[in-house]
DNA sequence: ACCTGAACACCGTTCAAGT
DNA sequence: ACCTGAACACCGTTCAAGT
């Protein structure tokens, strides 16, 4: 049977609502100080000053906790990506790059632990359609931006980009890198580099 | 305390050879085709046609039998990249990117789901020490290529280098492309984009 | 030397009782 | 509506008995 993974019922009173964000900041506490494998329902209890019961009053299962933090994480790093494409509005395809670059970087850097042991716990949870769901929509902006410059094969270009963008700044946080801007410029280098040749092949 | 994940006896007779191998290749299989939130030592033992008494006579914990599958695989990757080296060796930095690149896509799209897996099993593995060693090999062999061929600030371009193809490849694999070549090409592109410029940067 | 499977321990989850 | 914590179930691990 599949493991649910949906939050139970709603806080409806402010305390309730506190549990629920104490729970959620436990989780997050131990996942980025001790890893996955250090969690566990008890201990996420004790940190956030709840008994278990309260817990499960508003998650069905650990993994409904975990799936609360990353589509929280999620969430952020679209609004981000939407903002960045906002402000690069008009920009030239370099400049409008560099800013996504740039919002991933802020989105994915802060907590690399973290980041990563999440990415880490999806391999538990069943959430492939949201995850084909977030690909699509982070296509469908950064794609848009992508055509409106004259890339080819945009779908696949969308998909090589955040997978470079990602899995170098992922390398980079657990390197312990704190400075940004001598990331982003490494990364622009490749990105343009891959665009720039891509938008060559179409020629 | 410490979880151990040391292999507990080697075996000694060819029948318990074989049951080391079959532990390995349920485990394995079940990672490819179930994921890691189904992999219980029971499943392994049933799987294998063992009992789960034989199981822990050689593995002490069901993350050293992650841990030994873990690094196999390291192993058939630096062996992988040792050969694609020697096979350039005195090529075009260009020619030498793309050995190195077909090397690595050869080694990890096989089994994509099997390989995101057990990135996430890390997770709850004491490997960093490990995981820090094949840095620096591979940091060496890599990086000794590239410093050979003028690249400036080798072992940052080698930590970005090695985080751009896997983070390509593994999202390539999960989408479930099979055309490697294709693949290669656009890996290139970003790789050759990066040092191209790179090596501008020093000029 | 190797194998088996019932027994034990731990942690995820439930539920009866409380405010 | 919300909280508590003892009780139950499952799965990782052990161990006594067997070939």
């Amino acid at each position: 049977m599949p493991v649910s993974i949906e939050p139970r019922k709603r806080p409806r009173q402010a305390r309730a609502a506190a549990t629920v964000e104490a729970i959620l900041e436990a989780t997050a506490h131990i996942l980025e100080r001790e890893g996955l494998g250090a969690l566990n329902t008890n201990n996420i209890a004790v940190r956030a000053g709840v008994s278990v019961g309260s817990l499960y009053q508003y998650f069905p299962t650990k993994q409904a906790i975990l799936t609360e933090i990353i589509r929280r994480k999620r969430r952020r790093l679209v609004d981000g990506i939407e903002r960045a494409l906002r402000a690069v509005d008009g920009a030239t395809l370099a400049d409008g790059v560099d800013g996504l670059i740039a919002a991933t970087i802020e989105h994915q850097i802060a907590w690399p632990r973290l980041a990563r042991t999440l990415e880490a716990a999806e391999a538990f949870l069943p959430l492939e359609r949201e995850t084909e769901a977030l690909k699509q929509s982070l296509a469908a902006h950064i794609g848009g931006f992508l055509a409106e410059h004259g890339i080819a094969d945009v779908e696949v270009a969308t998909q090589d980009l955040i997978a470079l963008v990602r899995g170098m700044i992922d390398a980079a946080g657990l390197a312990g890198e704190t400075d940004r801007a001598f990331l982003a410029r490494r990364i622009g280098r490749a990105a343009r580099g891959y665009l720039m040749r891509s938008q060559a092949d179409t020629v």
